[in-house]
DNA sequence: CGGTATCCTTCTCGATACTG
DNA sequence: CAGTATCGAGAAGGATACCG
C-alpha cells in the first residue's frame, strides 16, 4: 500500500465522491436526515424543527436529496395539499454516520472552543 | 424521549453544532484530513495529493483546520522555508468518522448515481 | 517554498411577493 | 399547505501578481 489517502488512490472518481458528500452533508441536509431518520415529516413541520431554515433552503436541500435518493417525496393529500417526506433504505445507510458526526461535534465542540480562543489571542 | 433529533433537543447549541461541522467537513478539509491522518505533509505536497484545490482554497482550508485544533502547523525550515501541517489529537478523534465517509461515498455513488438519472428522466 | 494581496466573476442565500 | 419566481447583497472561488 503505497496510497496516501482514499481518494487519492483513484484519480478517476475523485471529483465525483466529493460532490456527493458535499450533497449530502452541506449545511441543512444533516439536520433534514437527522430529522427524517426519527419519522416522515410534512414539510412545514421539518421547517418547525430546524430551526432557521428559510423555506428557499429547506426545499433546495429536499430537492437535492430527493435527486439522490436520500428522501422520498410522498404526497399524502391533494386537497388541501399535503407532502410528506421520508428517508428511503439509501438514506437510511447515512443514519449512522449523521449519528457519528452530530455525537462527534458535541463531544468534541468544548476542545474546538478552547482551540478557537488560543488561536485567536496568539494572533 | 420525545425529542425528534438531536439538535433539535438542544436550542442552545445547534448553530454551533452546525457551525463546526461546517467548518470541518467543507469541501476541502475531508480530504486535507484524510492526507494528514496518514502522515505528516508539506504545503506543496499537500497540494499535489489534492487534485484542483487551488492556493487559495488550500491555504482557507489549514488556516480554518488550525484554527480549530484539528491540524497543526509547524515550521520545520526557515531557510529555505519548510512547513509541515499534521494532525492534531483532537483531529485524530475525526478520523474513523472521515474514513467512514470516504467509504459510504465509495459504496453508495453507484446507487446515488442510479437515484439521479431516475430524477432526472421523470423530470 | 509557502504564502499574501488584489481583482473579478460566480454562486449562495435571505427577503419578498405570488400561486395551485 | 407547500411551494415557485425574482431581486439584490454578500460570500466564495479562480486568476494573477507579488513577497519573505
Amino acid at each position: 500500500m503505497q496510497e496516501t489517502g482514499h481518494l487519492a488512490s483513484d484519480g478517476q472518481i475523485t471529483g465525483a465522491h466529493r460532490e456527493l458528500l458535499d450533497q449530502v452533508l452541506d449545511k441543512w441536509s444533516l439536520q433534514v436526515l437527522d430529522q427524517l431518520c426519527e419519522q416522515p415529516l410534512r414539510f412545514n413541520a421539518l421547517r418547525r424543527a430546524i430551526p432557521l431554515v428559510t423555506q428557499k433552503s429547506l426545499t433546495a436541500a429536499l430537492r437535492r436529496l430527493e435527486r439522490n435518493g436520500m428522501v422520498e417525496r410522498v404526497i399524502a393529500s391533494s386537497r388541501p395539499l399535503a407532502v410528506e417526506y421520508r428517508i428511503t433504505p439509501l438514506g437510511k445507510t447515512l443514519q449512522d454516520l449523521v449519528d457519528a458526526l452530530l455525537r462527534w461535534s458535541t463531544v468534541n465542540l468544548p476542545s474546538v472552543q478552547r482551540a478557537r480562543e488560543r488561536f485567536d489571542d496568539e494572533a
